[in-house]
DNA sequence: TTTTTTTATGAAAACGTTTTCGTAAAAAAA
DNA sequence: TTTTTTTACGAAAACGTTTTCATAAAAAAA
C-alpha cells in the first residue's frame, strides 16, 4: 500500500502531541461534561492548529448516527423542488445536520436504488416526494421496518402511515378552475402528470366538481395524460390543440406542461388568452414574464420543504410513534395574470 | 441503550445463518477471486434473502473509500448548475458512484464550511463553481494538501492548480456583443455578478474589447457590479433604465439579472426591443417564450458537468500529477431571439 | 482526622466492515 | 510416489472514532 506524502491527523497523532489519552481527546472535543475547561479549550485550540477534523466514517460508524437526512425528489431543475430543498436545508442547519439530496428523475426503479441504498443507515432520516411513475411503494416500508424516520411531502405515498405535508390540491385546483369558468370557458382541458399520484388525483377531483358545479360534463378527450416522454406530451398536446373538439382552455398540473404548451401555442400561433387560456400549477420564477405572463397556483414550496425537515426532526429525536398521522395541509394561491385575461 | 425490535443484519449474523466465517461472507459479497463460485453464489443469495445491505460507514472506514463524490455550486435553482450536475451525475452512476450536492448560496462563508466538512475524506473528489463571493481560495488548497482529487468548472479558481472546465467566455461575449453592435446599438450596458470571478472578468473584457473594436467606448454609468442581494440589482437597474445616459442595450452576465431586467422593463413600461435590447447568459428553459423571447448566450452545461466529473474520475483512480494542467474549453452558442430584434 | 463524594483522566471495548496472513485440503508437477 | 503449487477458507488485525468502565486525585462531608 502507498503510504502517502501529507501528514495524517487523527485522535491518535493529536492524542500524542497534546500527551493526553484518545479517550481524553475525543470527549474534549465533544464537550463533554467529564472534561475540565482548561483541558477542552487546550485541545480544542490544538485541534483547530493542526487542522484536525474527525474522520465522518468512523464517528458516525461508532455513534450509529450520521447527522444526515436525505430528501428524495423527482428532479432539481425545477422551481418548487428546489425551493422545498432550501426550506429543509434551512432547518436542518439550525439543527447541525447536513442535506443530501437525490434525484430520481422520475423514474421508479431510481426510487427504489435509492431506497437500498439508504437502507443501511447512511441517514438519520428521509423526505420523499415520489416519482410520478410510483405506482407501488413496498419500498418505502421496507425503510420502515428498519426504523428509519421518513415523511412524504407533495406527492405522499397514501398507503404508508407516515406523516405527510401536502397543499389543499383539491380546493386550489376547484379555486383555479372557477377563475377559468368565470371567464367564460367551457372546454377546459385537463393535463394531469400521471395516474397514480395522489396530488394528480385531487386536482382532477377539484377540476370535475367546479366543472359540475357550473353543469359542464367532464369530456374523454379533454383529458391528457402525461408521461416522462417530453416529445411524446408535446404531440398529444398539439394533437389536443388541433382536434375538432378545441379546448378554450387548459388546466395544467406542472409547470412542465405549461411550458410544452406555450411552445406548441407558439408553434401553432395559437393565441393565449384570446384561443385558449392557460392555468397551471407553477413555482416559475419566470412565470410573470411569459409571453403572457402565466395564471398558477404556486404553492408554498419552501414552507413545505421546512415543514416536512420539522417533522423529520421530531420522528428521529422523539421517536413519536404515533406522529404518523400527522397530515399537515397547506394552502397554494392563485395569481392571476394574463395567459387567462378576459376574452375581447 | 434502547435495543431496538426490528432484526438487526449485519456481516456477522449472515455469516453466522451461512455457518461461514466473517471473512469468507464478506470476500464472497465482494466478489473476491479468493472465494469459489459455489459459495459466492449461495451467499448472495442469502444476503438478498435476508436483505442484508453493508454498512456503509464501516466499509467506508476500513477501505478508505466513499464511493461518492461532491459537488459545490452557488445554487440547485438555476438551469446551467442543475444540468451540470445532471451531467456529473450521468457519468458517476457509469462508474458505480454517488453524488453528493452542496450549495453554497453563494456565500464564501458557506463555501468555506463545505470544505471543511469534506476536509476528512468524506468523499473520493470534488467537483466545485465557485461563489461570486470568492476572492480567495486558500480553503481549496487545503483539500489539496489533504491529496483529495479537485477539479472546477465555469467559475474556477484561477490561482489553484488543478483541472478547469470552462467555456469561451471571451469569445462567447465578443460574438454576442457583435451582434447587438450589429442591430446598431451604442450604448450597451453591462451587468456583471462579480468582480473578482474569471469568467466575469472574461466577459467583460469580451464585450470591451468587441466595442473598442467598434470604436466605441466603454462608459463607467453603463457597467453595474450586481451582488447577492436582489432588490438591490433591482434597484440598480432600474436607476440604469432611468438615469440621463440610457443604455439601448443590456448585456447580462447571468439569466438572473436578465429576469431582473425583464421584471423592471415591465414595471417602467420600456419596450424590449424596441427601447432597450436584451442579451443574457443563460440556460433558462422559457428563453423561448417569455415577452419577448431571449436573445440567450448558452453553455453546455450537461456537457461540462459530465466532462469534469470524467476528468475528475481520472484523479482519483491515476493519480496523476501532471492532469492539473488539464483546462478544457467548452463552446457556448449565440441564440438570437426577439429580445435583441431590430429597431422598428 | 477519616470517609465519602466528585472530578478528571485513561484503558479498553465496541461499531461493522475489509484485508492481511496463515493453513488445511486439493490439484498439479515432479 | 513425493513435492510443489493452487484453491478456498478462517482468524485476527485494522480503519478512527465513541463510550463504558475503572481509578487516581481532589474536594467535600463526616
Amino acid at each position: 500500500m502507498l503510504r502517502l506524502a501529507y501528514i495524517i491527523m487523527n485522535l491518535k497523532e493529536l492524542s500524542k502531541v497534546l500527551k493526553l489519552s484518545i479517550s481524553t481527546v475525543s470527549k474534549a472535543l465533544n464537550d463533554s461534561s467529564e472534561i475540565s475547561a482548561a483541558t477542552k479549550k487546550k485541545v480544542v485550540a490544538k485541534a483547530k492548529a493542526l487542522n484536525y477534523h474527525a474522520n465522518p466514517f468512523a464517528s458516525n460508524l461508532r455513534s450509529q448516527k450520521s447527522k444526515t437526512i436525505a430528501v428524495i425528489i423527482p428532479a432539481i431543475a425545477n422551481n418548487f423542488f428546489s425551493l422545498a430543498i432550501n426550506g429543509a436545508e434551512s432547518y436542518a442547519q439550525g439543527k447541525d445536520y447536513h442535506v443530501l439530496i437525490y434525484q430520481t428523475h422520475e423514474e421508479l426503479q431510481k426510487e427504489i436504488a435509492i431506497c437500498k441504498h439508504l437502507y443501511n443507515g447512511r441517514v438519520d432520516g428521509i423526505m420523499v416526494s415520489l416519482t410520478r411513475q410510483t405506482n407501488d411503494t413496498a419500498h418505502f416500508l421496507d425503510l420502515k421496518k428498519k426504523g428509519i424516520p421518513l415523511v412524504f411531502f407533495d406527492r405522499v405515498a397514501e398507503k404508508i402511515d407516515a406523516p405527510k405535508i401536502t397543499t389543499d390540491d383539491y380546493e386550489s385546483a376547484f379555486i383555479g378552475m372557477q377563475h377559468l369558468l368565470k371567464t367564460g370557458c367551457k372546454k377546459i382541458a385537463f393535463l394531469s402528470i400521471s395516474d397514480t399520484l395522489s396530488i394528480s388525483n385531487k386536482r382532477h377531483d377539484g377540476f370535475i366538481d367546479a366543472l359540475k358545479k357550473h353543469k359542464i360534463k367532464p369530456e374523454k378527450n379533454l383529458m391528457l395524460a402525461c408521461d416522462n416522454d417530453e416529445n411524446a406530451n408535446k404531440k398529444k398536446i398539439k394533437k389536443l390543440l388541433t382536434q375538432k373538439n378545441k379546448p378554450d382552455a387548459i388546466f395544467a398540473c406542472v409547470e412542465e406542461l405549461a411550458i410544452a404548451s406555450y411552445e406548441i401555442c407558439e408553434e401553432l400561433k395559437i393565441k393565449i388568452p384570446q384561443d385558449v387560456k392557460i392555468i397551471s400549477y407553477s413555482n416559475l420564477q419566470t412565470a410573470s414574464i411569459l409571453n403572457p405572463a402565466l395564471t398558477t397556483i404556486t404553492q408554498p414550496a419552501y414552507e413545505i420543504g421546512r415543514k416536512a425537515a420539522s417533522i423529520l426532526f421530531r420522528l428521529i429525536n422523539k421517536k413519536e410513534p404515533n406522529l404518523s398521522e400527522e397530515n399537515t395541509v397547506l394552502k397554494s394561491t392563485l395569481i392571476v395574470r394574463k395567459s387567462t385575461g378576459e376574452k375581447k
